[in-house]
DNA sequence: GGCGCAAATGCTACTATGTTGCAAAACCAC
DNA sequence: GTGGTTTTGCAACATAGTAGCATTTGCGCC
């Protein structure tokens, strides 16, 4: 298609880290910059086919593993066995989030630092610290 | 065998969440009551099965369940895709945990509290916050 | 102690999520 | 444009967890 675009923002991002740029992988990064929240394997993979981009799901998996790897993506482990995706809008991932129990929505809860006072127990090497704040999204917290 | 032994701590915390009194169900939770770190589904059934108790998979998962459900125990997802359970010795699971990343130990941190300095933004309700910290345990850490 | 019934178990089959190996295709430095 | 490396696609596999249902077991009651 048209050669002479500007690196998109997603682009930038991926030369910065050594990655070549591919169809799969700017889309991913495009639609990960764009979401309010974090999403799933299987989630990402429905945007892509809304916009038509062919993909496999393996090439996937190791598309969303290479973002977490060059660190421009985080990963988080959910209740239910999916794993999330995100991208901090700017900077590195030092944020908290914010999971609903009853949606399974996930937020990054950006400019929120954990603030945690701990005094960990001898030997322990802290290197980073996890926060993840439980209950009702707006959406889900209506009703109550 | 033994029909007037005491009840165990494990079996009083059975009855008192309104459950019955099983084989399967003592054994797990008194492996977890002496476990120094969460554990999973799978190092529980070994354990099980070191301990000559038979016990089939899916009621292994389902006694996890339940003491979870029951509030005994708690859960987290690791970022292998096994979920650990543990037990806190006392009162509710209000503790952070310590995730070491080089073996994938978890370890409960007990009388440890988040002092969690959040203001969310609105409509978000807070129900529990939960805090990991990651890092190197006393083993691993030995050789950095 | 024995009965009756709900709770818990064991089996089998199934689902969901993620991984591995390898050949073909796509990038991009030159 | 070419060449070598990265990335993809495909097929097969692995792991963790779930569902349905018949059988067994714990336990309140007599
Ligand atoms: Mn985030
Ligand atoms: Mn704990
Ligand atoms: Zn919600
Ligand atoms: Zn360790």
């Amino acid at each position: 298609m048209s050669t002479h675009t500007h690196p998109s923002s997603a682009e930038s991002l991926i030369t910065a880290q050594g990655g070549r740029i591919t169809r799969t992988r700017v889309a991913v990064l495009e639609i990960l910059l764009a979401a309010d929240q974090s999403l799933t394997h299987d989630e990402i993979g429905l945007a892509l086919a809304e916009q038509g981009i062919k993909h496999d799901r393996v090439t996937l998996y190791r598309t969303l593993d290479w973002l977490v790897e060059s660190g421009v993506a985080h990963k988080m482990a959910g209740d239910d066995r999916a794993r999330r995706f995100g991208v901090a809008a700017s900077g590195p991932h030092e944020h908290a989030h914010f999971h609903c129990d009853r949606c399974g929505k996930v937020v990054c809860l950006e400019g929120l630092q954990p603030a945690v006072a701990v005094n960990l127990p001898g030997g322990y090497q802290l290197d980073r610290a996890e926060l993840v704040l439980h209950g009702a999204c707006p959406t889900c917290g209506k009703g109550a």
